[in-house]
RNA sequence: GCCCUCGUAGCUCAGGGGAUAGAGCAUUGGCCUCCGAAGCCAUGUGCGCAGGUUCGAAUCCUGCCGGGGGCACCA
């Protein structure tokens, strides 16, 4: 066996195993032939290509089955049975799953390939400067945190970006409250988060008073002129709220740092070099003022041609600018394979276009792959735009904080000798997890209802459930005295609970080949609850530590890898699997 | 008006053209002298409507109905 596909260093999935040799089959028969295989619970896997081709070539399916089965190679691998109009169903072999449990023992990947070095450049959170973040943030935030997880693990170098709001005409009276307020006061009111009390102060001072709105109006400009004074002014505030953004990423567990954190204004200097280039390339268009790009099928509510406006009439930028700037650096400099965009789904036409006028100039090449993550809104009970009984916007720090004191009150009544030091960080694992996970569990791309009794009540589909999951298998080592060799473990598999937890375990390579080539982190959670269920079955049926060997071995084994499956899985979504809870 | 997106069980959601459409919650009923009951087992109901493509459609296409979003100087 030694030297067969699945067993090298770089483990393949055992769908590309199968694949692999069905394909090999089907292409003997007639080349370029998908076999369409699927998981299924019908045997492990099957292969429904068999009718498709049976039509075309006028063929019985029955007959085409034999055809292809003469060709098919699945020895030690799987049995094949041919069932219904010509289903062929693939049930791994007992020596199969055993070659594998036992590989996936040694590999501390678990079965993940890593993939040729590329770099991703992933465009997440972005905040405002001088705004809270807020609900508004979180989707963002984690499911483009997940991501990179995910990318890094599979081996890309992951550049990071935060495209926070640090420019553009309303920093003119941020910038003149904060001379107003001194600069002692305002440092001390931002420094704690009071970010968006900042704001309000400066807007009301701004709408009401007209002193107040000339002085902001002559500070943008003192701004984009580059005055030295204001853009010592202007630092301030971004630095203040970089500081205060590193806080809630890092209550939030999230791996974004300062140094991520780069603002709209680091492009300022490329954007001259945007419309230059744009004109250079004979794309760009005076229209009503402003300079354009008229990229080919989009439409305005007339029907007319859609700019994508990238200098406005008063000769300032448009954000278009800055995505365009971007996207040449993030290409140029950075060096980027892939550009990922996780943002809102408002913004789709957008994106198009942006990528649609960077692909025309040439500065997006086909072989760099961009995409627009879109996500959708985060909605109250209401079904509407999340916010408070009040209708003031949700500050993410609230959010974590209100489920931590839920996650803490229902861990002080399971009686447990945990010093409350303890007991607040583990809250503070399980309310991230509550909180990320109910996220994450959802297709991106649709609105999803908020409801944190429901996603930290520790019942049924949560991140807690997980966590649990794996605390109870820490347990079972923990109660373990003797000692057990997980090299000796064979793989029998004799209970329907040991079998089926074995097949998803081998499974998780291609959980996080979906979540990553969808860019839909739900494929991988969902995987994760899968497992975890299938596990709590095994452990009701399946007593481990009192288990005559070689069973006891066994399940010990099957405990070691679902735990670490467990574990790594959640990570790649940003979640912490603690040891016990 | 055009474009995008969504419509699956009472509620919240999965479903990569395949066989009887699945979870969780809620309901009802079982299971802790036994490795953690934050658990397990059992329990009923459903693909918005109408066409089409296909051997086969929740899935792809068209139309309609309904929700959300976008459509020139805010980012």
């Amino acid at each position: 066996m030694v030297g067969t596909r699945w067993e090298n260093a770089t483990m393949t999935s055992t769908y590309d195993v199968l694949l692999g040799r069905l394909q090999s089959a089907f292409d003997a028969v007639f080349e370029g032939t998908d076999p369409v295989l699927r998981p299924s619970d019908r045997g492990d896997y099957q292969a429904n290509g068999i009718m498709a081709l049976a039509k075309s070539q006028g063929v019985a399916p029955r007959d085409m089955a034999q055809r292809v089965l003469a060709h098919l190679d699945l020895a030690g691998i799987a049995e094949v049975e041919v069932a219904g109009p010509g289903f062929l169903n693939l049930t791994l072999t007992p020596g199969f799953l055993d070659d594998r449990l036992r590989a996936l023992l040694g590999d501390e990947r678990l079965g993940v390939d890593s993939m040729p070095e590329r770099t991703a450049v992933i465009d997440y959170s972005a905040p405002n400067v001088a705004k809270e973040m807020h609900v508004g943030h979180l989707r963002s935030t984690v499911i483009g945190d997940a991501l990179a997880r995910i990318y890094r693990f599979r081996g890309y170098r992951v550049v990071a970006r935060s495209h926070v709001g640090d420019w553009g005409t309303p920093f003119g009276m941020l910038i003149e409250h904060l001379v107003d307020l001194g600069e002692a006061t305002a440092m001390a009111a931002l420094s704690i988060g009071d970010l968006d009390g900042f704001y309000r102060a400066a807007r009301v001072k701004f709408e009401s008073d007209e002193t107040f709105r000339e002085r902001s109006r002559q500070r943008v400009v003192a701004l984009q002129g580059g005055d030295p004074e204001t853009r010592r002014l202007w630092q301030i505030l971004v630095d203040e709220s970089v500081a205060y953004f590193a806080e809630v990423y890092a209550a939030l567990d999230v791996t974004l740092t300062t140094a991520d954190v780069v603002g709209e204004s680091y492009y300022n200097d490329m954007l001259d070099d945007v419309v230059t280039d744009l004109a250079a390339a004979g794309l760009l268009v005076e229209s009503g003022g402003a300079l354009c790009v008229f990229p080919e099928g989009f439409t305005n509510r007339d029907g007319e041609p859609l700019p994508l406006i990238v200098k406005k009439r008063d000769e300032g930028f448009g954000y278009a600018a800055t995505d365009l700037a971007a996207i040449r650096d993030r290409v140029d400099h950075l060096h980027a394979d892939e550009l990922l965009y996780v943002v809102g789904a408002p913004q789709s036409q957008h994106f198009e276009m942006v990528f649609a006028v960077a692909r025309a100039a040439r500065w997006l090449p086909a072989s760099v792959r961009c995409e627009h993550v879109a996500f959708g809104n985060v909605l109250g009970p209401d079904r509407k735009m999340f916010k408070t009984r009040s209708g003031e916007t949700v500050k993410l720090i609230d959010l974590l904080d209100e489920a931590t004191q839920r996650a803490a009150a229902a861990l002080a009544q399971r009686s447990h000798d945990l010093s409350s030091e303890e007991r607040h960080h583990l809250a503070t694992q399980i309310a991230r997890a509550a909180i990320k996970y109910a996220d994450l569990s959802n297709d991106r791309q649709r609105d999803y209802v908020f409801d944190l009794d429901r996603m930290i009540a520790f019942e049924g589909d949560t991140g807690p459930y997980l966590q649990y999951a794996h605390a109870r298998l820490r347990s079972i080592f923990r109660r373990s005295n003797a000692p057990w060799d997980p090299g000796a473990a064979t793989f029998v598999l004799g209970a329907d609970a040991e079998r089926d937890l074995a097949r998803a375990l081998i499974a998780f390579p291609e959980a996080v080949d979906a979540a990553m080539a969808t860019l839909h982190p739900h494929r991988l959670s969902g995987y994760l609850f899968d497992l975890a269920q299938r596990l709590t079955t095994f452990y009701e049926a399946c007593p481990v530590l009192s288990a005559a060997e070689p069973s006891r071995t066994e399940r010990l084994a099957l405990c070691e890898l679902t735990a670490r499956t467990l574990r790594l899985g959640l990570s790649l979504l940003g979640i912490e699997a603690p040891e016990q809870m």
